[in-house]
DNA sequence: TAAATCAATCGAAAATTTCGATTATAAAAT
DNA sequence: ATTTTATAATCGAAATTTTCGATTGATTTA
């Protein structure tokens, strides 16, 4: 068994297709057949059914992929110990998050960015239950999203700033000047919404489902910014969390009214892992730019 | 960084000689040098100080030595994980233990060797402290003991059975026949007791102390049977846990009187790890053979 | 001063990993 | 029903890596 070999098993068990996962590793599918042999042999356990030229996993492979994942990581994380011990600012970091939270995460990584050039980027966005899953499987370092503190006990979550689900609409807009509006109403306005691959939508659906509501999507778009322009052009309205339209400074947030219209902006990283030095600057960088949100 | 490497560093580093880690690895010291340096390159960061042809860790190797037998273990916890999934009840468990507590341990791998005779077993006889270190170093997968319950936040703690401190003399002696006996007493007998490095030395040791008791030792043997085979002849007395003379029927155990003279024999896992199915086995068999001493 | 110890180095041998081409099998397309 | 496509296994050769044995050089010990 060598790091090599689970490397190549991982990425083999995820795609379960070698020609592709040989690609992937830039190495031939030849070499990936012979690898995954070798690992099969060491551990006296087949890792794939082999059925007529496909593979799946076996369920020795499925237990084995969670812990060839766990040895790699712990092989990474020594990597990242020695990197911090020299106080290198160095490495990559892999961020996951909801588009709810793009502008934020946008504002921190620019000053992460200019703080710590050397620091290497990627972004994830996902759902959250994506993310939750990524963040099981080490291929994201923590995740931005709009969650609960509760019942995740493997996570270590801090809370960002709270958001209220708020009607978005044109400060021409006759209902522009509103302190808040019942649930009821906006259903009459012409909506352009976002699609149920966010969270945000989930959460409407559910308060509108709970009243009894009946929604009639006009518009439906898998983009925060092209609902903000819609918004813009003061024909349609959109409900997203009030910390959304951030620059579009001729759009006004009014807040829902009623139970479960706030949602909490959290980052959570997991507790078993180390915690490298790029993951806590990134982390206090995020706190400090969400104090503006904060006080909204 | 592959496994291979990572072994060969952990075994150089414990040895901080690479003549001798070499050849403990079976392999030759040029191939470890090499492999070494191998290792350092693909970390950017020297892990071994090179001072005139002797070697010594960095701060960054022996910040790596942790991380390297932890991936290590990781990986070795997969392939327990793969043979208990099919049942096997085979691979290798070791077991570390204080000598006070050799007979039950003996007991009870007989019997373990019996059920399941294709489960390796290895023992290794040391201090609490020396197994305490040993259980961190991922070295054994259990500790035998006498010690507390509390303070070991990261142990799982099972208790075996209570064991007295005592007098131990020949039927013969004039004191046999007593219920009790005062730590003050005690030191008048010609007394053989077991060295230093024995825990139940050091609370005899601890308990004089606390009284102002002075000790003057007569005889200190580094062995419990030996011990017992003096008390034997009647010319000498010891001062052991009382459940240590199991097999000598011409003995006899008198309790110390006094608080703090009751220790806890225990057996100590790790939290972190993998029960692997042999472990589990191995206790249950042990609490079983526990219950002897429990009722004396 | 001589002998012993020890890690680095070097070139060659051995082992392994990787590749490219081919084969075999089943699914998909015609 | 037949052909095409997709895929993993296999095989021999090439490339690479790992290991070895011998040597060197520097230091400590006798």
């Amino acid at each position: 068994m060598e790091l090599r070999q689970l490397k190549y098993f991982v990425r083999a068990a995820e795609l379960l297709n070698f020609t592709q996962a040989a690609e992937d590793l830039f190495i031939t599918q030849s070499t990936l057949s012979h690898q995954i042999k070798e690992l099969e042999n060491s551990l006296d356990t087949l890792l794939f059914d082999r059925i007529a030229k496909r593979v799946r996993l076996t369920e020795a492979g499925e237990v084995m992929l969670q812990y060839a994942r766990k040895t790699i990581h712990q092989a990474e994380e020594s990597r990242q110990v020695l990197l911090d011990l020299n106080n290198m600012k160095s490495g990559k970091i892999i961020i996951g998050s909801t588009y709810g939270l793009q502008e934020l995460l946008m504002e921190s990584i620019v000053e992460y960015n200019e703080k710590y050039p050397d620091i290497e980027i990627q972004i994830i966005y996902g759902s959250t239950t994506d993310l939750l899953q990524k963040i099981l499987d080490y291929k994201i370092d923590c995740m931005l999203s709009f969650m609960s503190e509760l019942g995740h006990n493997e996570l270590m979550i801090n809370k960002l700033f709270s958001a209220h689900l708020s009607l978005i609409v044109h400060q021409s807009h006759s209902w522009a000047k509103l302190k808040k509006v019942a649930l009821e109403k906006v259903t009459a306005l012409p909506l352009a919404l976002p699609s149920q691959s966010y969270s945000i939508r989930n959460l409407l659906d559910k308060l509108l489902d709970d009243k009894g509501i009946p929604l009639h999507t006009k518009m439906e778009i898998n983009d925060i910014h092209s609902l903000l322009q819609l918004a813009n052009t003061n024909k349609w309205s959109t409900i997203l969390m009030h910390t959304s339209l951030f620059d579009f400074k001729e759009l006004k947030a009014i807040p829902l009214e009623g139970k479960n219209t706030v949602r909490e902006a959290t980052i959570a990283i997991s507790k078993g892992i180390y915690h490298k030095k790029s993951l806590v600057l990134f982390q206090e960088i995020l706190l400090k730019k969400s104090e503006v949100y904060r006080n909204e």
